[in-house]
DNA sequence: TTTTGGCACTCAATGATTGACAGTGCTAAT
DNA sequence: ATTAGCACTGTCAATCATTGAGTGCCAAAA
């Protein structure tokens, strides 16, 4: 019984299975493929290949379906990646340089992927780790309240305010603004809370309970820029799947709108070396995502930040991995870290 | 045959049908409310309701439904929205209060909404109407690129790089920012066009190409924060009709995602003495919210931002009255145009 | 004029029965 | 190791009779 057969004849069931959503039986298969071998031959292979836990038999007499494990195996056969074609490419680009902000540009990757794959795209926002703050900006917004500016190069703008106890003169506010400017600008976040509180000890005493303040907004701050933030798309494709399977999308839905569900799932995946990583069902049933896969991968300086797309098990793995996987080229450069190089492409309009 | 039995008969099918998701026939009407008279008077004032296009049977013989007319009137009988007990209102006031920034708040509010009505929960960002501009700041972030932070009453900031073809020295940098301040701070955001052009007339030769960028960067900012965005939760809760009735959620998410869809219908809403608005159903066949409801208020000044929640046409009306007339209240008024007002309530953490 | 009881009728839902069918497992022959 | 053949099994769709909730209508009662 060889091997080599075998795998093929996994690779067929997949791939029929995916297409028609239903059982996939021998005949069927010798039909549809050229595979050289009789019904009765990859009868006994299929029987080889369900010992295996690859395959299962819905009901005595019927075809099989692949199982969690068997798309698993499935996926680690498919060698290369087939990219996207080029004009597909330029397409997407485009579309993407028509955005003028950072959400904006959020939006609509994450619209295009869904519509790309039909399925439900995610992403998340950059990542902070290497990020570093490129600005603060204090503003006097009436009588004892403060507005706190908090601009780090990943581009997403924060604000918060805050109150003193007593109005700041304008002077005051601009030595204490230049204060801070010089002592956290073009840190990294996670060194700002200990800058901040070293500048506490050195300010002047009109200063200090306003230096107090606003020390703790900016590393307040600074933590919540960590909290990645998700962005979705395509949750309308979950419902065309709902009606043929047994994905009931209520559990799926809601975790895709607790996020921190996501998030963890996201940061948890390794991508392989064809760039990509692809979680298949789950062991556990009470997971909601339990009947999905997620196709994700890293972008951005050391791929630490996340995007990809969920849908159910069963789908089409190599289109959707080629897709996500042309995203890790084109995605935000611009918006990110590198928000300042914009000019050095001169961008005429 | 009396007008007022008549329409108490229509309310209790509505609250029947709602209840049960069956189709409610007049025996079953007259066990289950003490209205003082047989099942075959019922069937009379049934026939007449089905007559004025109230109710429908769905087949010859089987109990009725309300149709949209027939939800409609039964919504305009209800003469007073029974309101929130007060410890549930101070559950949500002090879940509110938990929320640290603008963006915070909108997820809040529409996720608690969403689960206090079992149902999808909308929700507009603060508008920008009757909004001023706050406060702008020009940053170098290094070479010829500037950083316009946009930071109007509304809360929402924005912020965008601009390019410039020289690069500014910072006094040049802080003498256009000044002038810049000087001329549109305090300004409605529809004014910041007609005043900054203004500005660029006035403006000394060297500075005159970064204020005309500068210039059109706060142009756009301003028409793009008028474009208010939609925060939504709950989405779940559609699943969990889908499977009694035909209601297919797949184009109802894909309107929620469109978002454009939904903002035009909430604003073209006009709510009642009651201070809620009530959309029910549609007539025409393709609209994809055309079996759903929509219960809809306005908060913030002037009410001119929405909120509301989506559902099926089958929705229990007094309850989600109720639950979204509550928000007129405690809604963003403190992230809102008010922001600055909120160390007027000493607020010890 | 309104209400009620009674009766015939309708139609969806249920469940049992049946035949066709797609597919398997096994065995014996190649 | 492969193949052909055959008995067996469970699903699916169609058919049919039965049930029961509900209606419409009519004639009698209030």
């Amino acid at each position: 019984m060889s091997q080599p057969r075998r795998a093929e004849i996994l690779r067929a069931i997949v791939e029929d299975y995916v297409h028609s959503r239903e059982p996939v039986g021998s005949k069927a298969l010798v039909e549809r493929h050229q595979l050289g071998v009789s019904s009765a031959t990859v009868r006994n292979d299929m029987a080889a290949l369900e010992e295996d836990g690859l395959i299962v038999a819905p009901h005595t007499s019927s075809g099989r379906i692949p199982t969690d494990k068997g798309y698993r195996t499935f996926v680690d056969q498919i060698a290369s990646v087939r990219p996207l074609s080029s004009p597909q490419k330029r397409a997407i680009q485009s579309f993407l340089d028509g955005a003028d902000d950072l959400d904006d540009a959020m939006e609509r990757t994450v619209r295009l992927l869904a519509q790309l794959t039909h399925q439900v795209a995610v992403i998340q926002y950059p990542a902070a780790s290497g990020t570093t703050l490129r600005h603060v900006e204090l503003v006097d917004v009436g009588g004892t309240s403060l507005l706190v500016v908090f601009i780090p190069t990943s581009g997403r703008v924060l604000q918060r305010i805050v109150e003193v106890s007593r109005a700041l003169p304008e002077h005051e506010l601009m030595e204490l603004r230049a204060r801070v400017l010089a002592s956290v600008v073009g840190r990294p976040l996670q060194d700002v809370p200990a800058a901040t509180a070293n500048l506490v000890q050195q300010l002047p005493a009109e200063l200090a309970e306003a230096g107090t303040v606003v020390a703790e907004a900016l590393a307040t701050l600074a933590a919540s820029s960590e909290d990645h933030r998700l962005v979705m798309a395509g949750t309308a494709n979950l419902a065309r799947f709902s009606g043929d399977f047994a994905l009931s999308i209520s559990p799926v839905l809601e975790a895709l709108e607790e996020q921190v569900v996501m998030l963890r799932l996201l940061s948890e995946m390794q991508q392989d070396a064809r760039g990509v990583a692809v979680r298949i069902g789950s062991d556990s049933t009470d997971d909601p995502l339990a009947e999905t896969s997620v196709v994700a991968t890293g972008y951005g300086p050391e791929s630490v930040s996340k995007l990809g797309v969920v849908g159910p098990t069963r789908m089409d793995y190599p289109s959707t991995m080629a897709a996500v996987r042309a995203w890790r080229a084109i995605c935000p450069t611009r918006w990110g870290s590198s928000g300042a190089r914009r000019g050095t492409v001169p961008h005429p309009r």
